[in-house]
DNA sequence: CAGTGGTCTAGACCACGAA
DNA sequence: TCGTGGTCTAGACCACTGT
């Protein structure tokens, strides 16, 4: 016997997928919806959190459950943190920058391999496609290496066009990509369930003196990301030197 | 003012950490818990959740709840599809390899640029830590190209050192990432719940006329795999080209 | 303020696993 | 059979959002 939450899932998924209830709108009240299926509202809100594990259902505190927009998948393209080539031309994308400067915590410090509490510059950089958040950036530089003038114009329209990638292109990137449950601030800024998963790309950028010039570390829903990775055949004077 | 399941996670997961409770050893029953802690079943089921999505316990159905051993993650290196190369030195690390031939089905033939029932070359490698399997690998290559005497050992130790890579290395590689749910048949082998997720790498090698010489579809426990790409300064020559 | 989702209780009953 | 986790109820109260 199926459960009840998954029935009532079952059959708020078709209504759902068939139209009945279009995208971003609001859904009926939970307490309503229980009353309508005669169940309890705990196990109402089983069945919705079934759905929002499925990525068709957002929760918004305060206001409802809405109707996810259909996936669209952007692409992140790896080597200089391009982000999605095709709905990057799209008005409806959009990146917010903020900067600040903190002292290096511990993971941090490790993972630039500058002294803890050595200043870094932390850019925050949310990518919105309309109202929903679908990637989150933190950047951080040593905070000699941050440009001055950053958050100008110019530089907002160059993060929207390459991910928020601000050293410059000559510097050689390793990026490690992982899927992890997303963590509680993670979850909340990109509304996600508690259960559902992130692709965080960690990606570290070395200048030829082997100094770091950049930690980048990135969040994107795991349903709604696609990261592309591509290895050019090594020159003979390359391969010489590995 | 903290939730009451976050405070206990916080207190089992305090224990678990510092080894008060071993990897591996069943928790109280979930009744005993939730007298000791004052609160209700529920609420307790709810903390053990948090450990849970954590990756810290295992809850199996009339058994218990249990500290899960720390996972080891292995390292999938992008590029030429070296595969850990810290447990690859390992005994415990087997990669089994079989191999066969199929007429291309729709998505494959998309995949490698070739026409619908192409023959290919088909094998199946299995990446096994002590027991459990931690990565499995498809790989195509045109029926052609595919070498005759594959299978012998010192292809196998080969592919046991870079994952199941069978072309050459001078070739262009591209390698999309995406996290996903594991299919039905991913989800058996890899003995993962069908809520969890994997890592799928799909990894495209083509020559330097363009031809693509293999196809390989990875998928790897998404809580047990690191990917790493790294990507080097262009040269002037190869800038001017792009 | 009213309306929404979030947390919690104290029970009941069901489904699974091992003896 | 007994002890385990899984589902569910009918309510209470808290926290967030908009007016």
């Amino acid at each position: 016997m199926r459960s009840r939450r998954h029935t009532i899932a079952d059959d708020l998924r078709q209504q759902i997928t068939s139209g009945r209830i279009q995208p971003s709108e609001r859904l009926p009240s939970e307490a309503d919806l229980a009353d309508r299926y005669k169940v309890s509202t705990l196990t109402l809100r089983h069945a919705l959190a079934v759905l929002q594990g499925e990525g068709l259902v957002e929760k918004i505190h305060g206001k409802g459950n809405f109707v996810r927009r259909p996936l669209r998948k952007t692409m992140y393209v790896g080597g200089w943190g391009i982000l999605d080539p095709w709905t990057a031309a799209e008005p409806a994308l959009r990146v917010t920058v903020s900067s600040n400067t903190v002292q290096a915590p511990a993971h941090l410090a490790t993972l630039m391999k500058v002294s803890v509490g050595s200043p870094l510059a932390e850019f925050t950089c949310l990518s919105y496609e309309g109202e929903s958040l679908h990637g989150l950036a933190r950047i951080y530089l040593p905070r000699d290496l941050a440009p001055a003038g950053l958050l100008d114009d110019s530089a907002s329209r160059q993060a929207a066009a390459r991910f928020a990638q601000l050293c410059p292109l000559q510097t050689a990137v390793r990026e490690t990509v992982c899927a992890r449950p997303p963590k509680t601030d993670e979850a909340s800024a990109l509304r996600l369930a508690a259960a559902s998963v992130v692709l965080s790309i960690t990606r570290i950028a070395t200048d030829s003196t082997g100094r770091i010039v950049e930690a980048a570390l990135l969040t994107f829903p795991g349903d709604r990301i696609d990261a592309v990775f591509t290895t050019h055949p090594m020159t003979d004077e390359r391969q010489a030197r590995a």
